[in-house]
DNA sequence: CTGAAAGCGCTAACAC
DNA sequence: GTGTTAGCGCTTTCAG
């Protein structure tokens, strides 16, 4: 920068002020600066020029997200790009993978890179430890799940209540006997479905069969073991509905070994992939993953932006989307 | 920091020394800039850092994708997280979308973040604009494609082989119609998988009949519309070779909507989801993205730690998954 | 409209 | 082992 000043015969403000896009300077004289600027090659330092900067802004949000390669994270991720780059900040992002260290080890990583904001959907259940990173001015939001022992704005989906149309829709076909498959419920968004399924039995006045009820897994194929084995006993259910992603997916593949799939009735919850090609296509509740991004990119940006209202914890709504497994009626 | 070394009762150096882990310091002096660390909550500003330190790394990398909520992308920003962390590196990952611009555009922004390395899967398709950035010390890769006009390692996969082999495979079934759908030739990958397709019916005698190809697509609908009127026209093949994923989900669905899935053949090229849960399943040549990314990432690590060896263009092998679509015999 | 001086938070080099 | 001084590349403040 400074060799530019001198190519051009002026200050190092002046081309400060130049890179800058301020207009209080000469045409003439600004276009010299470039002109320098290109035959030097130089390229303007941000991460120099936001150590001195008014508000120290490093223009750069955070993300950390369960697995950046899983589909609910990359979509989630891609709006985020798209406020971000509307707005000149680039976007740093971080798999979790449901490990509450990873958590911590990346929030003071991002943090020691002075990011402006911090979106989490976390993996721990105490977020006491980010009080302090408040005080020193980062903006935090949560997603999918919301912060424990920790104040800021949060946007997660009906779960519950996604669980209960679930069951009320198997139940409105007939079934009486459902099984349930989910993660482990130390995992927020699955105790709160498993709470919505065990709502929406009460409300359809179906007595909870607990050996219906399947919840943790190791892997697909402990999923698919299991379904297997639940056909084998002798209460076998006549609908199952699955509250996660990878389980429904584990769950339609045991089905199609033991080609019932187009027995029993199956509703999943969140997307799955070519849900609408398999046959039956799968009925789903489906999580408004854009809605949710869009929103609460927009809250954390008016935080950075200096907004200071109160805290907000935002939800959206799922869908039921009706394409075929979930309208299958009861057999015996 | 300068609050930690006074309450501390020590100079900022000792503080530095402390959190770069330098083993010249006393145990006890540690403890005690750890404490009023702690008491203050200071966290080191790794940007500034950078600004002084010896060879100026930042730790970051970017990575520049098609688009990084597809599933592609996402895999190999996947692989490249995991490669980063294990050397404290983070990664800075934006949706290029095919626009050449863009492409310039993030650049520019990353290197102004002064990364130290930067990983393209190119949209554009003239790099000579990176010249002036190796000189600054930046190192680049590219996957995916290779660049043009510049030179940097590159990894990327047997596209034409790829294509050759699924030729090959349907015509080893009896197919001599076979049609081709795939993405406009002025991507390259697109161009290599149709080169390899025109060289694969020329190795099976088969003549290449102009009315079977089809080059892109705005929308999967254009893909569906195609595929519809290529039927209803009088010279229907009996196969199709689907070179993009996108692609290959539309010709499903428009086979599925005539019913015709169980009667023509279909291989298609690249990933697509649930591909074995379909019916039929769905024949592949896939590409190995773990290898191509962690094989990138290891070029790109090695030139930031000061390899300067011959710039080198890795090929990725891919491989024919035969799952039941693209074993249907012809019918007439 | 332009420039000089100071300093952001940190580390290199060199003393002690 | 530890401290001092200078300065990374930039922007601020304030004076012209």
């Amino acid at each position: 920068m400074r060799e530019v000043a001198a190519l051009s015969g002026t200050s190092l403000k002046t081309v400060s002020r130049v890179f800058n896009g301020v207009s209080t300077v000469d045409e003439d004289l600004s276009r010299r600066v470039k002109a320098a600027a290109r035959k030097l090659n130089y390229t303007p330092n941000m991460t120099a020029g936001s150590l001195r900067r008014k508000n120290g802004q490093t223009k750069t949000i955070g993300l950390l997200l369960e697995d950046i390669s899983n589909p609910f994270s990359s979509a989630l991720h891609r709006v985020f790009e798209n406020y971000a780059r509307e707005r000149g900040f680039i976007v740093l992002a971080g798999s979790l993978d449901e490990d509450a260290d990873r958590e911590r080890d990346l929030v003071s990583l991002f943090i020691s890179r002075r990011v402006d904001g911090l979106i989490i959907a976390p993996a721990g259940s105490d977020h006491g430890y980010l009080k302090p990173e408040v005080q020193a001015g980062t903006k935090f939001g949560f997603i999918d799940r919301p912060p424990m022992n920790f104040s800021a704005d949060s946007v997660v989906s009906t779960n519950r209540e996604g669980s209960r149309r679930a069951v009320a829709h198997l139940a409105s076909f007939g079934h009486t006997r459902i099984a349930y498959f989910g993660d482990q419920p130390s995992i927020y968004t699955a105790s709160e479905r498993y709470q919505g399924f065990v709502e929406g039995m009460k409300q359809a006045k179906i007595s909870l069969d607990k050996k219906l009820v399947f919840q943790g897994f190791d892997s697909p194929e402990e999923v698919r073991a299991s379904v297997v084995a639940m056909f084998e006993s002798s209460n076998a259910p006549t609908a199952i509905y699955a509250s996660q992603n990878l389980v429904t997916l584990a769950v339609i593949q045991a089905l199609r070994e033991m080609k019932r799939e187009k027995k029993i009735a199956l509703v999943g919850f969140d997307h799955i992939p070519a849900a609408e090609l398999l046959t039956p296509a799968i009925t789903l509740i489906t999580q408004d993953i854009a809605a949710m991004g869009q929103h609460s990119a927009q809250l954390l940006f008016n935080r950075i932006e200096g907004f200071e209202g109160a805290v907000v914890q935002d939800v959206i709504p799922t869908s039921l989307v009706v394409r075929g497994s979930g309208e299958i009626r009861p057999t015996r």
